[in-house]
DNA sequence: GTCTATAGAGAGATAGAC
DNA sequence: GTCTATCTCTCTATAGAC
């Protein structure tokens, strides 16, 4: 299987960056956790950018397909926005993507930089036309939902920061409280 | 100067870790930034994580006291919160001790773990303070203001991962629209 | 396409003189 | 308390056989 151990490096590579990050992930631990051989590492991803790259663009696309699927489907957009912000998450984990943004490979690469730009561009503006089509106008639900990212976002931080998972749930209840006043 | 030396290494340590956080910081760029000599390094801070614990608690204590200057002041509670949502900030540089939730060496390590934990339970508990004396009951109080703490460490993140300071204040907007809006 | 062996650089830390 | 020299370990990557 010429592409099943690009596949397994990737995954392995993926659940490794989500625990450590990718600066603090070493090749070596990419091969003890996927199996797979130091020759056959090397032959997919000349270096550890080449990894990454594949490995970040994997989680992105990963991780905005299922926002999608809640933010664009066929719901009310008050539903779809209040389902998105309830979802379950694993809060002290942090986010996948966010948590890249302080980490100095990432930041330091222009493709894996992009990768991380990407998601947050999508993911606001999937936020913002759920806002539009309540009837905010585009600059209201620009940033309305810059903001409603920013409370998910922060709330990982402060999950992760109190290792403690109501932080998260606290933040998302303090902004449906005002979003609901406001209704 | 015995001390002094001390608190040349803490500062560049601080600034270090503001730009690349703390495992990427080595001990030999620390020396270099300082000027001080490695004798004077390991005499002062045995090991790595000493060194970090104190410039983290140092980065602490300073950005809590900021806080607290503008939240426990003495104008009105709403004008408080207010400025301290406006306040200027280097958001693509991303919050100097949020970024640390990302940093495997200090996630791994309980007294630096404990530093950015006292951190955001002071930071909450100062803005729940602000919204209580608004008239808002405890737990609607501790809620918003982690809210509002979130909208901030989110507005970093996004800023960073934009690359783009008017992320954060897109953030901050939609906040006080929502706030402005209930009252 | 995968293997084993190994190179070169830099990491974190220690030794011992001053 | 500070200096220079150096140690050991791991990192990232390469070499060359199969």
């Amino acid at each position: 299987m010429t592409t099943e151990a690009r596949r397994i490096l990737i995954e392995a590579a993926q659940e490794l960056y989500a625990a450590n990050g990718v600066a603090a992930t070493t090749p070596r631990e990419v091969l003890a956790r996927s199996g797979v051989g130091q020759g056959s590492l090397y032959h997919h991803f000349p270096s550890k950018r080449d990894l990454a790259a594949a490995a970040v663009a994997q989680t992105v696309d990963d991780t905005l397909g299922s926002a999608t699927a809640t933010l664009h489907g066929p719901a009310e957009p008050q539903l779809r926005i209040t389902d998105y912000l309830e979802r379950p998450r694993a809060a002290t984990a942090g986010c996948r993507v966010g948590r890249l943004t302080a980490d100095p490979v990432v930041m330091g690469d222009d493709t894996l930089r992009g990768e991380v730009s990407r998601y947050f561009t999508e993911l606001i503006e999937l936020v913002a036309q759920a806002f539009a089509e309540q009837g905010l106008d585009a600059a209201a639900a620009r940033d309305r939902a810059t903001t409603a990212v920013a409370v998910i976002q922060g709330g990982y931080v402060l999950s992760r920061a109190l290792d403690d998972d109501t932080a998260m749930r606290s933040a998302v209840r303090g902004l449906l409280e005002l979003l609901g006043a406001e209704a």
